[in-house]
DNA sequence: CCTTGGTGTTACCTCGGGTAACCTCGTACG
DNA sequence: CGTACGAGGTTACCCGAGGTAACACCAAGG
């Protein structure tokens, strides 16, 4: 708001908004440091300021997470309308989709952390399930596939749940890839477009029986 | 253990674990009031005791939570289960389990959504982005896939991912179902089953520009 | 009788979000 | 030149929540 210091006393004189994105930038650098449990105190404290500075450019934490959270949404929900807007062939277009998300968690995993995981009294209420990103996520993907795709009827219904299903599905075994890294990137791509492919449907019933024991177990890795 | 009071001053004297049942009850109960943030204050309050018998029978927060997580997660994970081993067709099947999470956290929306969405300092740590009892879901889900479905060389990966990335999608799904109410139930279990059924992959290209009209292929709804 | 062990309580510590009151310094004006 | 004023900043505090220490009560047992 009125943040246009004439002459700022420690730091540089720059642009009206430049102090906030000081107080952004440090709060980014807690957060990538301590995760998105990062106090009030050691944002400010990073700041080189004391806390009531903090609370006059933002309201209250929910407001610089949401800030925060503001700033690294455009980047990532650009580069997911990018993908989503690329010519290409439906599965292939799955598959850069799933890619530009992958690729950016892996690039900054504390960031998207934070974005994906707020603390729960930070970015959602009672019944928000999702990050506001991945709600905008979601939103992007139901918009595309009721873009692209002939769902008929309830083409609505189907769309919207899922996006949120879509994205939900790539949180949780993105959010996995992550920690564990079982495989590289594109394979997890694969695997997860595959999955979105139907290839549960698709995939041969095994040579078992309902409570059967199966007879061979293991084929060897390739 | 030595919860055996012989003369209890304000209760039924009845097992050794019988404070305990109390007390997880009082928990239980004030979770469903408050949702998942309930404070141990509120809890020992609605126990009617103070909080440091609270804290000698669990040894904290998340000693509490994590005993409340597995009575609930042992009903939920049963059903599951049983859902998973029914003997139906795939599809059907895939439906089934659909529905039964589905039924179960409609039956029971703030104790699931305690169990889903833990307090990010209850039940998971960095990593860990699915909830114990989700976790424990993920992992059932990868076994029956992995039992039934053949995979060919990748099936470790590709069932962990499925397990996850289902888990994942159904959390997500059902969370906005619950808030929303978009739609009964089975419409729902339907709209999620196609969409692991390839729905996505099988529905005809709408005719829109961007990569040119295809010729309509989608079959009529039902 | 005094001791011992279990059950409970009050009162406290710490830490984090959020705020009130005060302080300081550069500037504009009498 | 001196003083009033306002922007920007600080210390010190409040409150609520997790967690604990020290003390009070009561029954059994020497």
């Amino acid at each position: 708001m009125a943040g246009d210091g004439t002459a700022a006393p420690a730091g540089a004189a720059g642009g009206p908004g430049q102090r906030r994105k000081e107080l952004l930038d440090a709060a980014d650098r807690v957060i990538r440091r301590d995760g998105p449990r990062a106090s009030m105190n050691a944002i400010a404290a990073e700041a080189g300021i004391s806390k009531p500075i903090l609370y006059r450019h933002f309201t209250d934490r929910q407001g610089l997470f949401a800030a925060l959270a503001e700033r690294h949404t455009a980047g990532l929900l650009s580069a997911m309308r990018s993908a989503l807007a690329l010519p290409l062939e439906r599965r292939d277009l799955v598959e850069a989709v799933l890619d530009t998300y992958l690729a950016a968690i892996e690039a900054r995993p504390q960031v998207y952390r934070f974005l994906t995981h707020p603390e729960a009294a930070d970015g959602l209420g009672p019944g928000r399930p999702l990050a506001p990103a991945l709600q905008k996520i979601a939103d992007e993907i139901a918009a595309s596939v009721r873009r692209h795709v002939d769902l008929g009827a309830q083409a609505d219904l189907l769309s919207e749940t899922w996006g949120r299903g879509i994205t939900g599905m790539v949180l949780a075994a993105g959010d996995w890839w992550l920690a564990e890294r079982p495989c590289p990137r594109e394979e997890m791509v694969r695997a997860l477009a595959d999955l979105l492919w139907g290839r549960l449907a698709a995939a041969g019933q095994r040579p078992v029986a309902a409570t059967g024991a199966a007879p061979r177990e293991r084929e060897p890795e390739e």
